[in-house]
RNA sequence: CGGAGCGUGGCGCAGUUUGGUAGCGCACCUGCUUUGGGAGCAGGGGGUCGAAGGUUCAAAUCCUUUCGCUCCGACCA
């Protein structure tokens, strides 16, 4: 039996902030009694904040369904032969937790599922007749995060949706990602949360196409670029804009410049009274151990993700101090592209044509200037290496400009490819008898991340307000005072309303009003009744609605048809 | 992993500088009063001060080690 009255619900809510949390998804997810701490990322959901789970998950399964998903169920302990077979075993590595049964045989528990469908369908899927093919699952993820912050929004174990379609060519793989988009875009706005999708980098799942769903928050983790155009919309990870190439046509002979203790570009500005743009901003780094010279304009910022994906690097660090003599043969502060042998050396496009650079000299105390690219030294490959700011302009449409917000990551969809299919061996054979590799695709919404979005988009200074289709009581009904009349009364309505299918929480604590009026707006259900001796005796109750705090009073008599209309109007 | 901070009844905190009987608010239990915006009075229960080791007549407080948690960076649903 499902409980609804308060007195009996698990329900410990929190008058003062809790000490651990800094978002408000965190601090409110925490005081009205949604969950409770385990360890650091590791969550205990009570049974309102369960309740919202379950309702995200039926909305999820729903247009999943509706797009001819199937829900499977899949492991989350797996083994590492998978995992080798992919060649992800080490790729994501310290991210997994991994450990041994008792015969020594090595697992890990499923950070996600791609391996784990790969071989599912690679000993069952033959013929062409067989595909395409969606599977669907809801279960935990775990991933030992580096840093799991912000309570939920970064768990090292969290409820996701994952989904995998499998296609016989790439016609199909677009069809099926299309299908999944659309349907994502369904999931959010039912959900009753402004989500957009922006263009994303692939990261470890690896591929082609890539899309981000991101609920605009200041608390977000991401950074979106938008154009104030066109619908052009990215994670700045890839965003791009059109940046024109800096060309100041100096021909004069490289010159060494004394700069003595002056180390960052800044610093440089002011010594030389010379604009940032002058400058080759050089940043050493180490790519799976080998030493990498990026190099962007003074006025850029190195893009790490997009020189990552440049080098298919597993992974990319800063130089350590101690790392600029060894690997680089040159100098923190002062380091520089002219003579650096034996150290590859990317550039910025935008740097193609540049002349009279200021660039470092490899020498402490010391740079270059007049330098100019390719007469000086030489790069293995000008590509794009920065990162966007606001107000560029845009890509796209060339006409607006770059905007720039913070958002959270709630849904991530993948085109894959053949990519698992592959390396593991999960082919069909098509008209002709031929094997080919499954193309794939593969889909993921955070379930508990998506909470944590929602309460970042609805809450005011009483708590959260719940969109209606995730609240997790749809009403509450406050009965106040010991009055025969009001409890009477408060049942009766609380029975009817109930047999009428709606999802009613009644207030029957031992309380004082003001208790319960700040606990009913702290957890934020989406109407609320307030039943009490006076307004009893006028006939009618006080209705408040909690998306906007309005109040209003409705007539007992007609009291379930008013409730039937403010609810329609109520998002 | 690098940087910063915090661990004291269930929750929020003071006490640590300068060692000397563990405190406050909320919550909880009992009684009386109160009852439409986090009640009042009276009484009461609950803490190996994160852990281990050390210094000292004496350690929440000083020293060493260690564990946990939070925040800033790299990772991602």
């Amino acid at each position: 039996m499902i409980r609804m009255r308060m007195s009996k619900l698990y329900l410990p809510t929190l008058k003062e902030d809790p000490a651990e949390a800094e978002v408000i998804s965190h601090k409110l997810m925490l005081r009205a009694g949604m969950m409770r701490k385990h360890s650091s990322g590791i969550y205990s959901y009570l049974p309102l904040g369960y309740r919202v789970i379950k309702k995200i998950e039926k909305i999820t399964r729903k247009h999943m369904d509706m797009s001819e998903a199937q829900e499977v169920l899949l492991p989350i302990m797996q083994t590492s032969e998978i995992w080798k077979d992919s060649k992800r075993w080490d790729k994501f590595g310290p991210l997994m937790i991994k450990f041994n049964d008792r015969k020594a045989r090595e697992y890990c528990l499923g950070p996600t599922h791609e391996e784990v469908v790969t071989d599912l369908v690679r000993d069952e899927v033959r013929s062409y007749k067989d595909l395409p093919l969606n599977l669907y699952q809801i279960q935990t993820k775990v991933r030992d995060e580096i840093r799991p912050r912000f309570g939920v929004m970064r768990g090292r174990e969290f409820i996701m949706k994952d989904a995998y379609s499998l296609d016989i060519d790439y016609q199909g793989l677009d069809k099926s990602y299309q299908a999944m988009f659309d349907a994502y875009e369904r999931i959010f706005a039912e959900c009753g949360l402004e989500a957009v999708a922006v263009e994303a980098d692939t990261g470890a799942m690896g591929g082609k196409d890539s899309h981000e769903f991101m609920v605009l928050a200041d608390s977000g983790e991401d950074e979106i670029a938008f154009c104030s155009h066109c619908d052009y919309a990215a994670n700045v990870e890839r965003a791009t804009s059109k940046k024109t190439d800096i060309d100041f046509e100096v021909e004069a002979e490289v010159e060494k410049i004394h700069t003595p203790e002056i180390k960052t570009i800044s610093e440089l500005e002011e010594y030389l009274e010379v604009p940032a743009a002058k400058m080759i901003k050089a940043v050493a780094m180490v790519a799976d151990g080998e030493a990498v010279l990026a190099l962007v304009s003074g006025e850029d910022e190195l893009n790490e993700i997009k020189l990552t994906n440049y080098l298919q690097a597993n992974e990319l660090r800063a130089a350590e101090e101690e790392e600029f003599a060894e690997l680089f043969n040159s100098t923190a502060g002062f380091i520089g592209p002219v003579d650096l042998n034996k150290v590859r050396i990317v550039a910025d496009q935008r740097l193609k044509n540049m002349s009279g650079a200021i660039v470092g000299a490899n020498e402490k105390d010391y740079h270059l200037k007049n330098v100019k690219a390719g007469r000086d030294f030489e790069v293995e490959a000008f590509t794009d290496l920065r990162s966007v700011r606001g107000g560029e302009r845009c890509p796209k449409c060339d006409q607006g400009k770059l905007n720039i917000k913070d958002g959270i990551e709630v849904g991530h969809i993948f085109k894959l490819g053949t990519k698992y299919s592959e390396n593991m061996g999960a082919n069909y054979l098509d008209e002709n008898g031929k094997a080919q590799p499954i193309v794939m695709g593969s889909y993921g919404i955070g379930i508990t991340r998506l909470v944590a979005a929602a309460i970042e988009q609805n809450n005011d200074q009483y708590g959260i307000k719940w969109p209606k289709a995730i609240a997790p009581y749809q009403i509450i009904i406050l009965p106040l005072g010991n009055d025969d009349l009001v409890q009477e009364k408060s049942e009766e309505i609380y029975q009817n309303l109930k047999a009428q299918g709606w999802e009613v929480l009644i207030d029957d604590r031992d309380e004082r009003a003001g208790v319960k009026f700040n606990d009913s707006e702290l957890i934020g259900i989406p109407l609320r009744l307030t039943i009490g001796s006076r307004s009893l005796e006028n006939g009618v109750v006080e209705a408040m609605i909690r998306e906007n705090n309005s109040k209003l009073e409705i007539e007992l008599d007609n009291l379930e048809a008013e409730v039937e209309k403010l609810f329609a109007e109520i998002s």
